[in-house]
Order: structure tokens, then C-alpha cells, then sequence
DNA sequence: AAGCTTGACAACCGCCGATGG
DNA sequence: ACCATCGGCGGTTGTCAAGCT
């Protein structure tokens, strides 16, 4: 799968690596480290350029990579960090250890490129479908086929938003309060009366706990799609943009701020402009 | 079985910013 | 201030293997 080893006008060797150039590159970097690279290959007695030497150790041959396909894990966290940061390949490299930014892309390009792709338009969809949700229960009671579910989740400060397609039986106020705690439910208030009173109930608390997103924290068990987003209450929107998350048969996640002055002007509302 | 297409990945190339003379 | 050198980065290419027709 490597390029046919040739001499080009030069006399540098070009294409793959033997497994002796290898063993030189390897030896000459641990015994006298890598000061300067277009002198290397001189000194170590290749006949390869600086540059190729960088890429071959880099790449390859520095301890610590990790070789072989990408976790489901680190596959999730390459297209989160791909959406927020674009190609920064040697950015998001530095999130995942072991890994190399020229893997990363290799994987971007062949596979993963596509199933963001997949994504976002699973997401635009559910996006969609929540906009015309909303608009429903803004004016109306939730229709059998067309209403939301909020709920607190047990463990995390998060409000969770049930989309109606997820939900497939009719609207009851059983559904509703399910998992909402001390939050009553009636049956003649709609869908917003019962997320405002979550949410008042969320933000007498205030009790989120700090738990700044880390990708490095993530296990590379972790599912990244299915894990609530959480964000610390210091919110700042340019390093951790808010998003809905699409997450196929999962429950979609949406942010607490921790900031009661978002509930006080209509949490409902304000969680659903999307940004 | 042969030819074609697609996926995967190592390696190359050119550009850019940092640094030093 | 200018220029040369270097390391690093991202885009692209070349090659092989596997799958498909």
C-alpha cells in the first residue's frame, strides 16, 4: 500500500520505508534525539530528506502511537472536534493520544466524513421537527401525535427534551412528570406549563455541579452521541457552543445554563433557538 | 476469471509562521 | 526591516487490497 521506493535527481530516496531505514531512523532519534531534522539523515546515515524523516517518526515510528482502526469513541470525538474546529487535524490529533493528525485525517476522509454527514442530516431533521413542535405547544394542548416531554434528569442538571417521535404513545400527564420529582402535572396545563415548572424546579436549585465538557476525560467506551451534554455554569458559548445533538433512537439532550435568569424569560423558548 | 471501482493509508508537496542572523 | 532556514500543517497523490460487475 506504500509508494514504490525510487532516487529522485537529488539521489534522496522517496516512497515507502524499509523496515532497516526503520531501524536506523528509530536508533539514531533515541540515541541523539531530533535537534534538527534536515541535518538527520545526514548524520544518521539515510538517504532521505529531513522532511521525510520528521513524517516517518511522527507518524509511525514515535513511542507511544497507538496503531489500527479508531474506537467508536475516538471516531465520535474526531467528528465533535471536527464540527467546532473544522480541518485542525493537528488540534483534534492532540485530543485523542497516540493518535497522528495525518490518521485522523486519513479516517476524516475515507469514512467518517460521510457518517457526519449522516448526521447532520438526521439533526436538521429532528430540528425541524422540534421548531414545528414548539410552534404547536406554544398555542396549543399537545396533540396525541404532537407534543414534548421534559424531565430532570436524576444524576445530571440537565434538561432532557423528548421529541415527539420518540415518543410514541399519546400525551398524559403520567409521561410528563415521569422522572420530574416533586413537579405536579395537571391535566389541563400544556406541555409548556409542565417544562416551565421543571425548570423552576431546576433553577431553585442550583445545584449543577461543575462538569466542564473534557474530551479527554471521555472514555473511548463512552458513546459520545449518547452522553448528556453537560456544561458548567459558567457558560461560555464560544468554547462550548450549545447544540442539539441528534442521536438517532436516542433522547435528545439540551443544556441547563445553570442561569434561573433564562427560566425567568421562558426557558422553553430560549432552549429551542438554536444557534 | 478479468476488469473496474472503491476504500484505506502511507507518503509527498507546497504553504505558512516562527525564529535567528 | 529583511531574508534564509526550519518545523509544522493540511491538501493531495500513489498504491494496494477488497469488493463488485
Amino acid at each position: 500500500m506504500v509508494r514504490t521506493p525510487f532516487y529522485d535527481q537529488n539521489g534522496v530516496k522517496k516512497g515507502g520505508w524499509s523496515q532497516e531505514e526503520d531501524n536506523i531512523l528509530r536508533a539514531y532519534i533515541e540515541r541523539y534525539g531530533h535537534s534538527n531534522w534536515r541535518q538527520l539523515p545526514k548524520y544518521a546515515g539515510l538517504s532521505r530528506c529531513g522532511k521525510s524523516c520528521r513524517l516517518r517518526w511522527m507518524n509511525y515510528l514515535r513511542p507511544n502511537l497507538k496503531h489500527g482502526d479508531l474506537t467508536k469513541g475516538e471516531e465520535d470525538i474526531v467528528i465533535k472536534l471536527h464540527q467546532e474546529l473544522g480541518n485542525k487535524w493537528s488540534v483534534i490529533a492532540a485530543k485523542l493520544p497516540g493518535r497522528t493528525d495525518n490518521e485522523i485525517k486519513n479516517c476524516w476522509h475515507s469514512k467518517l466524513k460521510k457518517r457526519a454527514k449522516q448526521c447532520e442530516i438526521l439533526t436538521t431533521a429532528h430540528e425541524t421537527e422540534l421548531k414545528e413542535t414548539i410552534e404547536c405547544t406554544s398555542y396549543n394542548r399537545p396533540t396525541a401525535d404532537q407534543h414534548i416531554e421534559i424531565t430532570e434528569a436524576q444524576n445530571h442538571d440537565v434538561v432532557i427534551v423528548k421529541s415527539s417521535s420518540m415518543i410514541s404513545s399519546s400525551w398524559s400527564p403520567e409521561t410528563t412528570s415521569s422522572g420530574v420529582g416533586d413537579c405536579s402535572s395537571t391535566g389541563g396545563s400544556t406541555a409548556i406549563d409542565h417544562a416551565a415548572q421543571s425548570c423552576q424546579n431546576l433553577s431553585m436549585k442550583h445545584s449543577v455541579t461543575s462538569l466542564e465538557m473534557n474530551f479527554e476525560e471521555f472514555s473511548i467506551n463512552d458513546d459520545f452521541w449518547t452522553t448528556p451534554y453537560v456544561v458548567e455554569t459558567t457558560y461560555n458559548q464560544d468554547s462550548y457552543p450549545n447544540y442539539p445533538a441528534d442521536h438517532g433512537e436516542h433522547d435528545i439532550y439540551y443544556n441547563y445554563y445553570g442561569d434561573e435568569n433564562l427560566f425567568d424569560q421562558g426557558i422553553i423558548m430560549g432552549e429551542f433557538q438554536y444557534q
